[in-house]
DNA sequence: CCCGATAAATGATCAGTGTTCAATTAAAAT
DNA sequence: ATTTTAATTGAACACTGATCATTTATCGGG
């Protein structure tokens, strides 16, 4: 058939990646299939591959989609939070992880091949993530050392990464680690109160 | 052909890890391809699936020589220092992933199906690392506090896990974080210092 | 109203994958 | 020499991502 009036490119393109990111949530990473996704939205593999001109731009799109919600979850748990920002912070990190699983692991589990470039609208999208921890970080760092929040945040957030992926794939298991997300937001504790203290210390 | 006396069991079990090592350190976990091993070991792919009888179980023998093999690394780096044997473990743990990154990689990109379950012998062999990073935790903690040794470790290694995984897989690239290493190492310090500071005040 | 022009959608086709298993082959036992 | 045993094979199957000549529908102009 010819052009059809009931999705335009850009409702297409929202539909594939609505159904690719229902399909990856409940078949992960391993088992995603574009000629899958093809079959739940009701069009042929080769219009995928029209909007989508291959797999990994296909992939990338879902799981910048994935960032997107992650974002709105953290958000949305901060929401009203008065006393202890850090704690849903690290709280929202973990409980979007587990309630999105194959969602979460999909987005580490896909690796762009050199060739493939990310295009620069997703990167700021995920980027996004990183910038509402900076401003919470900022919030509980002593004035002068407020320049340190950048830093300080993309570090906090790699150790709750690495307590969050240890924690769903089963290598905190193996280990007897029961409570991940407590010890994570104990690590970060100390990593922040090191910060506040070091400033404390430049400033008497 | 029936039984060829070249190879036994064990050796070609070996054989074939060996082998498939060196195609995934080439090509990675995406590209790995259990017919391209079976060509490089010149047997044909049903006497692959006679020793491993799924990908799966291949991929954990892979992946568990990968861990013995950063294990001896680290042991390596280890040997001799009297000093900052902490700044040697943070670094071997990076140095291992940086010089071998689709091997690191892979370790962490394959994930067990639920029916497939990992062999005890693997498990422990991927359990040294982790008993490594304990000792020499131990090590720095004072007497009253040996006891936390294991927990603190295995939280440390998550820290260092999550820097490592964002080093390599680009996202501090994409932060502007351009010294991860150092980084992972300043988090490991300053819960290392808590945890000494933490039992000091139990103790007095 | 019809007819090109344009754009969207198709699916057969290709090269590759993991996996299976009846058939083959070689060695060992009799 | 013959049977038994075990290792090895590779064609076959159902899938995958990717391609692109072909079909199909819509629209603009005569």
């Amino acid at each position: 058939m010819g052009r059809r009036s009931d999705h335009s490119r850009a409702e297409l393109e929202r539909l594939i990646i609505a159904e690719g990111h229902a399909h990856m949530a409940e078949n992960g990473f391993a088992r995603f299939s574009a000629r899958e996704v093809a079959k739940r939205i009701g069009y042929s593999i080769g219009t995928l591959y029209n909007v989508f001109d291959n797999y990994d731009r296909l992939i990338l799109a879902i799981n910048t989609y994935s960032f997107q919600l992650w974002t709105d979850h953290l958000n949305a748990r901060l929401d009203g939070v008065e006393g202890d920002r850090i704690r849903a912070l690290v709280e929202g990190y973990f409980s979007f992880a587990r309630e999105n699983t194959h969602i979460w692991m999909a987005i580490y589990d896909h690796h762009l091949p050199p060739d493939v470039e990310m295009p620069e609208e997703f990167a700021l999208q995920r980027g996004e993530l990183t910038g509402i921890v900076v401003r919470e970080v900022a919030v509980v760092l002593p004035d002068h050392a407020k320049d340190r929040a950048t830093t300080l945040a993309r570090s906090l957030i790699a150790t709750v990464h690495g307590h969050c992926t240890f924690a769903l794939n089963g290598t905190f298991a193996l280990m007897g680690e029961t409570e991940p997300m407590e010890t994570a937001l104990a690590r970060v504790r100390e990593s922040i109160a090191a910060a506040q203290r070091d400033s404390r210390i430049r400033t008497d």
